[in-house]
DNA sequence: TAAAATATGTAGACCGATCTATTATGAGGT
DNA sequence: ACCTCATAATAGATCGGTCTACATATTTTA
């Protein structure tokens, strides 16, 4: 593919994510992203020809690593799930915050707006959510956690649904109170 | 103002509704929104001066008022509160997938879209959610739970985190494993 | 009460801007 | 010479919004 191509591969896909994170879907309009690129229409549609949903998708997925592997490397750090949590919403309620309120999760808006008309789009968010889903599952096990499955789910709604407060509020308020009852909700995992 | 003017009036904010809580501010295209209300363009700028916002935010606004009077009415007959929020989460479940999988949360998506880029639109979505937290906290409070404010935002932020997982997974899944969950979330409500 | 004036609302053509996508062309690296 | 990739012009559709014309009520005035 060449050295060249792959950096401006790189370069679209990172001012698409950067774009998506902020105004989802159609906040990500592609005479944006080559203007924050710097790169030509063309090259956009060499590198994905599938156009639009194409790298969008990458996008997405690309962000959702990421953040997954913020998480994980987080979890080696923090030895109780709950300040895993805790830390989690510390830190993308900085990220958020610091951009001025628009940085959410580069998944949730995609989601809400293209799962119900856009079955690759669709594939790509539930893939991510089941990643993270699968870390706070195996992490929850590891720790002896009594309900493993249904605990991991809640808590990913519950870190989603604080940062749409969030950044509905523009606040941080909705992450400082979830943070403090998360503890809570983790009673009986290492009974 | 007229029957026929109030009639059309509110078909347009209907349509609009129903097209935001499918697709977002995006989703609704001023054109759609008048293809499904029948009504004539002309009508739309007469009765919504402010053009597009105005007709979203005054529809995200009824929407959100329904959604609320919906939970207020479940209180009456639901004794408690982990009870409670099931039921709305089976309620707006049904709805979900009533809707193939379309209709989500009326606010979540217009939040994450509009917050960061329209002042107007972010108010509306935080007057909303902020009257629907209200609500849980005066049935938290009323249930003698100790700690009400926190409770109500984490309940709050569990309910759109599941709808948003929901809708990403075109599943109940999470929302039925938040639902088994809340119980343990509602620890110590009548010590 | 009849006629005139004004307010209310419908109707759709039309506009400029913006959207995603296609195309033809050619430079640059291997 | 060949493939990779950059470049820009442009297509064609759709976006939200403005405009004028017209119909129907409602109020004012004589």
């Amino acid at each position: 593919m060449g050295r060249k191509g792959e950096e401006t591969r790189g370069r679209l896909l990172g001012a698409t994510q950067d774009l998506i994170e902020s105004g989802g879907y159609f906040g990500a309009g592609v005479n944006q992203v080559l203007e924050a690129s710097g790169a030509p229409r063309g090259s956009l549609y060499f590198h994905f020809p599938g156009g639009k949903d194409q790298l969008v998708g990458e996008s997405v997925r690309r962000a959702g690593h990421e953040i997954g592997r913020m998480v994980r490397e987080l979890a080696e750090t923090v030895p109780d799930t709950a300040g895993l949590v805790a830390g989690v919403l510390a830190l993308l309620g900085d990220r958020l915050e610091a951009s001025g309120w628009r940085k959410g999760c580069p998944v949730a808006t995609v989601a809400l707006e293209m799962a119900a008309v856009s079955d690759p789009l669709q594939e790509v968010c539930s893939e991510v959510y089941g990643s993270w889903e699968e870390t706070l599952r195996d992490r929850l096990a590891a720790d002896g956690h009594p309900e493993p499955a249904d605990t991991a789910a809640t808590l990913l709604a519950l870190v989603e649904g604080a940062l749409l407060l969030a950044k509905a509020h523009r606040s941080r308020e909705p992450l400082d109170r979830v943070a403090r009852r998360v503890a809570v909700l983790l009673q009986g995992a290492r009974r």
